[in-house]
DNA sequence: TGTGACATAAAAGTCATACTTTTAATTCCC
DNA sequence: GGGAATTAAAAGTATGACTTTTATGTCACA
């Protein structure tokens, strides 16, 4: 969940990155690394090399004679999960969530029918206890526990899709799922519907029912979007 | 298209991505930066910034008294476009694709849905216009025009969502169609149910009918997975 | 023989400095 | 006033010295 890192490096650019992603050094804003060697006291080595990795990130570019200019928005590597954590850190996270669950709302019915076709015997197991890990949480405030199950059960349906890219949306799942729990509501226990769809997606992809389980999915979706007032009611 | 970068940095930085991601340096490799110093002919301090900026991608690790260890595949930034355009330009290009196209069929119906909504005026009209400009070039092995319209015309499509993850796409689209042009067929002209299709999606999009610019684009997409032979038949 | 404390060394991490290269901006000449 | 030559500012590169972490090997002790 938090950033890893314990030198000189992670430290600067932990707070480089942040204070770009949240929108101080608005974009096109120039800085130089002499002064923000001297502003985070360090050797211009640890500041070129953290203005190396924004630069992978496309936050800034570099120029001879110029300085390192701040990127637009549209530049960034949105999908670096280092770039979404700051993002969600910042001021524009409520936009941020939004725009992360529209692109689940995307991807996991895809990968939920997927899963029903390419899932191992041991990843339905796991679905279904997750599922059943959520019923048993669903009452009497046991939040975190639930979101516990809840980022596991689609941790494993984009795992069983077989497909990389999926995969890798993981992360960016419970960090939306994480989001939500600790500051939507927190005191009302989760909709009912919602923990039995998951049950039956399970079903469905036990079943090798990829057409139902990718709908149930979808179901899924669109109570999320709903709950973020993405859709009309 | 190309990777950008005229520096010491840009050459070995590329150098050993490429090498990483085509699988010499197989995951737990180590390297020692000294010895990349020497390899490369380029100071200690070009090789840390390389390893910095791989190391952001998760595709190395560096560990004092260890060396840079090169990671297993589950931790790579798939989604980084330069590690996209490294692992297309090697070995495993075709899973790659695949599994790409797959991501896109997920999220460009979506996208078309959500653009019929959105969408300028100008949107649209750019839309119609690179539809017509499909039209004009699907016969006749005008391929390479062909391809610069599909580019064109998915680009507005995820620009129009909206969404600005949607809207990174875009390049990974632009990869996947240049790809599939370049390497499969290459002497027919596209398939005209495919051509129709697009039309009738900006058609969609511009009467605003969200459900049937999401239904086509979703056909679009079927077709795209049929021809890497992602689907059954 | 095994185990834990200790010493060793290997490699990355950091810093300071000197030098090179690119290039924006200024100056100067026509 | 415009274009060419000059200048200087900033990043890029190289090097060497030093620090810190830590895997591993050693040795004493049980």
């Amino acid at each position: 969940m938090t950033t890893p890192g314990q030198g000189l490096h992670s430290h600067v650019l932990a707070a480089l990155g942040l204070a770009i992603t949240a929108g101080e050094c608005p974009p096109g804003t120039v800085l130089r690394t002499d002064e923000l060697a001297q502003r985070f006291d360090v050797s211009r080595t640890v500041v070129r090399e953290v203005v190396r990795v924004l630069e992978s990130m496309h936050l800034v570019e570099s120029r001879r004679r110029v300085g390192v200019t701040v990127l637009p928005t549209e530049s960034w590597n949105v999908y670096d999960p280092q770039v979404i954590r700051w993002r969600l850190a910042g001021a524009d996270r409520p936009r941020q969530l939004r725009s992360l669950t529209v692109l689940r709302s995307a991807v996991e019915p895809v990968a939920a029918g997927l899963a029903a076709l390419h899932a191992t015997p041991a990843q339905c197991r796991e679905l279904t206890e997750q599922a059943l890990g959520m019923v048993a949480t669903s009452r009497g405030r046991q939040l975190e526990a639930y979101l516990v199950h809840d980022i596991a059960f689609h941790r494993v349906v984009l795992n069983s899709s077989g497909n990389e890219m999926f995969a890798r949306l993981g992360d960016v799942v419970a960090e939306v799922l994480t989001g939500r729990t600790h500051h939507h509501v927190m005191f009302e226990d989760p909709d009912p519907a919602a923990v039995t769809l998951h049950v039956q997606v399970a079903e469905a992809v036990r079943e090798r029912d990829a057409a139902r389980a990718e709908a149930l999915t979808r179901e899924i979706a669109v109570g999320a979007l709903k709950e973020l007032d993405v859709l009309a009611p």
